[in-house]
DNA sequence: AAGAGCCTACCGACCGGTCGGTAACATTGG
DNA sequence: CCAATGTTACCGACCGGTCGGTAGGCTCTT
């Protein structure tokens, strides 16, 4: 009736189904949605969705690994031979931004939601990948250290910081808000390299309070 | 047999019931825990539930607002009568890290995670409240601006940097890591600090370029 | 003929929620 | 002092509906 024909299927459609189910859990969560509502969502019987997939939780396994797919194809595999850590290090972060601002792969949003779904071999493979992630980033910082581009702080808060700013996006960024993505991109490449690389604890005491090394008396002095 | 007596129960039962939910719903979720499970947990039937409670989500509301309630004593009550709006800032991503690392409170857990899961005017009166944090955080820092303690970014996306350090931390912390409380106070206070206070967009260029004076509003240059 | 693709029909288990009933108290009136 | 009454806390049984998943058959293409 409504098939307009039967396609051969050269692993589109299968795409296609990943896409579809990735929209509704994202929207309403893994455990908030049903087989019945994925299946109607592709234009299929629940029975003609079985034939596809596995299972429910082998589908949100196949969509996590499309999503690692589809972030290390826009974010790692783009900035992963620039040669200069740093610049490495914000391009990685003005891209991770853009991926989960744009909502363009609900994968990745459920893959940041999702955390604690997946169970078993799934589960680690997932977290293997983005452990890769983590390193990569700490890497690139710990490369920027011994070239004395950035101070020495702890290579792995330092990943788990960059992240947490870019991707705790997702929980309240609005496409119609206030702030834009590139206000947005701006506003944390500044905060978060600014920190990276000023001296010391930074922020001046109040009045004259004793401190080991002062930095500027106005605050907004330049670096010593 | 196991009801030690019928006393009238003066809240405190409720409370138990609220603590004992939201140790389930912190593990498996607000959708992947069924009502049968908390009864049971609560050594109650479904039915002694539901004697206390009116239905699910209504208790997922009572949760968060507990959490809510636990929260703001545990931080903004803490931190909000310090006279130094820098202090201030500092003092509550101090506490704000604490209660997401010690597990003390799950119930603040579910608030993070289940951040659309509410529905309607209970889900209008938690955003309303998360909302008020956000503005505290935003309030305190253009504070600190006023006084040229800090420089003038964006309070809106320096309040969400904060926010996205601290409580990102819910997503990968474990108690019994390599990584302690302490060591991630100490680093994200220092790396958000330091780009709060830092002049221009920091972080020299790889050649000794002349960074020079960046204007810090607008913040770094964007694509080379 | 073979098989991919999809359907109807169905399964047992479980879902959130409610019903009438009851044991254990507190309160009250005599 | 004691019984009648009311209230609280709770249970067993059950509701209609939905869950994830499957057996088996039909159709269309190759």
């Amino acid at each position: 009736m409504t098939s307009a024909g039967r396609r051969p299927d050269d692993g589109e459609r299968y795409r296609a189904i990943l896409e579809t189910a990735a929209r509704l859990i994202c929207e309403r969560g893994y455990e908030g949605t049903s087989m019945q509502e994925i299946a109607a969502a592709c234009r299929l019987t629940k029975a003609g969705l079985y034939h596809h997939i596995q299972n429910k939780e082998q589908l949100l396994f196949a969509i996590m690994s499309y999503g690692m797919d589809l972030f290390e194809g826009q974010v790692i595999a783009k900035v992963k031979d620039i040669e200069d850590p740093v610049e490495r290090l914000r391009a990685c972060m003005r891209r991770n931004i853009e991926v989960v601002t744009r909502g363009a792969s609900k994968e990745v949003i459920i893959i940041l939601h999702e955390h604690a779904t997946l169970t078993g071999e799934a589960r680690e493979y997932i977290d293997q990948r983005k452990k890769e992630y983590v390193r990569f980033i700490e890497s690139a910082f710990s490369e920027a250290v011994k070239l004395g581009r950035v101070r020495p702080l702890e290579p792995t808060i330092v990943a788990f910081s960059f992240l947490g700013m870019v991707l705790w996006v997702y929980k309240w960024f609005k496409p119609d808000g206030r702030l834009t993505e590139e206000q947005i991109t701006d506003g944390m490449l500044d905060l978060f390299f600014a920190g990276l690389a000023a001296p010391g604890a930074a922020v001046p005491e109040p009045g004259s309070a004793p401190t080991l090394s002062r930095v500027a008396a106005t605050g907004v002095g330049e670096k010593k």
